[in-house]
DNA sequence: TTTAGCACTCGACTTTAATGAGTGCTAACG
DNA sequence: CGTTAGCACTCATTAAAGTCGAGTGCTAAA
């Protein structure tokens, strides 16, 4: 579809824009090493490039910038997988060297190291329950009629929640039903959960508990899942850095206000798929970041897929280093957790 | 000091100013209802306010602002406290009667609807220890050498961390240790903590634990307070709206880089004391927002101090509004987390 | 003590002109 | 026939000059 010279000048042209934020000029490319055409000839393939749809112009008289097409024909065919640099690999080993446990710490550091190296904002979301497991079920009275349901998981992540206890239930119940939950449901997938609660647990528990039509409402309300993703962010400002955004601030305060909505920022990850995608302007869910790109990688521990990571930048993003950057990170996040 | 005429005028330039955002000149101060005087008097009385520290003047043919000096005379003895509106009774209402049940819920509610009648950024900090007391302590094993610590404490409020067991531990040893914890922690603050584990845990574990010097360490790192506060925040961004900020979008940035960092976040409150409290500009801890006020209100449960809220806007903020606003929900607090 | 009048200041905005990067087209060149 | 030099034309950006008006300080009169 497009000769290699093609290819060449719409590489040049994307990372120069990249690099400039300013519309490219045909002079400019043909200055460029690995081109020995003149400023002419440039201008004729331009021409032929934006017919494509590659390119577009943002006037007459001005150089030309590329379409959200062309960024993704780059993205898919053009783009050069480097290695990273040494500062990276630095701040990279050093946050594998770290040894921290709890995943919530693991994952702030993850965000926050991925907005400093990239300058990009930075989102991560834990707790994907696919492959979790439940370890153990706990009820501990707090107050006459309450008492904070404690659930822990395989993977150490401890989910809690207060419920209210039916009024003047003889005590040893509630004991009772906890060691049904226990007993049925250890080692249940997070999946499977909601299914195996309605059916073994309620048969087991109308054999073994008193009251337990009382108990099993809680115990739903309990299960719902309530629970959106935990959101981890980073280096939110640094949309504030990039001259697209700062022109107009009503976008960034619209982009801005997504990361304060955890129900805006799941459905902006609904679509992601395992693996590295990387989502081009218009492609993404929210209209809000249409003129933004989205990176994203899924990570795992274990071969559990675990949460997403997320790179949000202007579509006029670094894809190379973020890219190079997140294949890095997916691959040896499990080392983090892990602690080396 | 002041005469009860330099104080209206005073008082008429600060609220031109925080609603305008503009200079406010002679002219403009004559015309008001309650003041009977021409032009040529208010400048004097403005120069003369001036002279005092009261006013400034951003150049010699603009109007006069407040100084800070001004904004905490006028916080002080000026401000007019008047009633909440109708629409923000009813907002506050709608929140009142949600019955949420857990803390961070309503926390997070709480800040959601401050700054949403305020237009400005709410931080919302939670978890004071003060008062509060541990109700249960448990371990639950999740992998060979590793544990979820979980404690639960009279509020309902659940903390874990992950710890790793010291490796070839008997049987039985985990459990005994909790036991004893159990035991002598029940119902101790959180603030004597430290005291009593040092002290009576240890010498209980000596008695009826094996090889307690090694559990004692896992302990040690347990309650080291590594807890920042849980930092609720809610618009964030309405910092950009602010034209004093608009126009320089460096600052805006330092800003909101504070609310990323838990750290500076507790420095900022870190002086905060019981009630309600004003700080104006340079008052403030960080010299991030020197241009900024921040308005704090401790809220409490029981007469249990729990937390704070802060109200973070430019100087020029309405603190009025703000100050009855925060009246309200500190005083009615309580209701929101006990349902009603 | 208050006020009207007046000259003066100075930021904000508008208008105009100059600049220059970039294009498309045409004609010549190898 | 692809490539390139030359040239007229476009148009955003920047700078300079000029206008406007809100506001002040001071003086003198009520």
């Amino acid at each position: 579809m497009l000769t290699d010279r093609q290819r060449l000048i719409l590489s040049a042209i994307i990372n120069d824009y990249i690099d400039s934020n300013e519309p490219v000029g045909s002079r400019s490319i043909s200055k460029h090493e690995k081109i020995g055409l003149s400023a002419a000839t440039i201008r004729n393939e331009m021409s032929d490039l934006e017919a494509m749809g590659f390119l577009e112009q943002p006037h007459t008289s001005a150089g030309r910038i590329p379409s959200q097409k062309g960024y993704r024909y780059f993205v898919d065919h053009l783009i050069e997988r480097g290695r990273l640099s040494s500062h990276e690999l630095n701040v990279l080993h050093s946050l594998f060297s770290q040894k921290i446990d709890e995943t919530e710490k693991v994952m702030q550091q993850v965000a926050f190291m991925m907005s400093h190296l990239t300058n990009y904002t930075t989102i991560a979301l834990g707790g994907e329950i696919k492959n979790t497991t439940i370890k153990h079920i706990q009820f501990v009275p707090i107050q006459d009629n309450k008492a904070v349901a404690i659930i822990v998981t395989n993977t150490g992540h401890v989910e809690n929640k207060i419920v209210t206890i039916p009024p003047q239930l003889p005590i040893g119940e509630l004991e009772k039903m906890v060691n049904v939950l226990n007993h049925k449901l250890k080692d249940t997938p997070l999946t499977q959960l909601k299914e195996k609660l309605m059916q073994e647990v309620r048969m087991e528990m109308a054999k073994h508990v008193a009251r337990y039509e009382e108990l099993f409402i809680v115990l739903q309300q309990l299960f719902t899942p309530d629970q959106d993703h935990k959101v981890y962010l980073s280096g939110t400002t640094n949309m504030l850095d990039q001259p697209e955004f700062t022109k107009d601030l009503t976008q960034v305060k619209k982009i801005m206000n997504i990361f304060e909505d955890n129900q805006a920022v799941t459905r902006l990850f609904s679509s992601v798929n395992h693996g590295i995608q990387v989502h081009i302007g218009e492609e993404n869910k929210l209209t809000e970041i249409n003129n933004c790109s989205l990176i994203t990688a899924t990570y795992a521990i274990d071969d559990e897929t675990m949460g997403v990571i997320g790179i949000l930048g202007p579509t006029r993003m670094n894809y190379g280093k973020v890219l190079n950057l997140l294949d890095y990170i997916s691959n040896d996040f499990q080392k983090v957790i892990k602690g080396h």
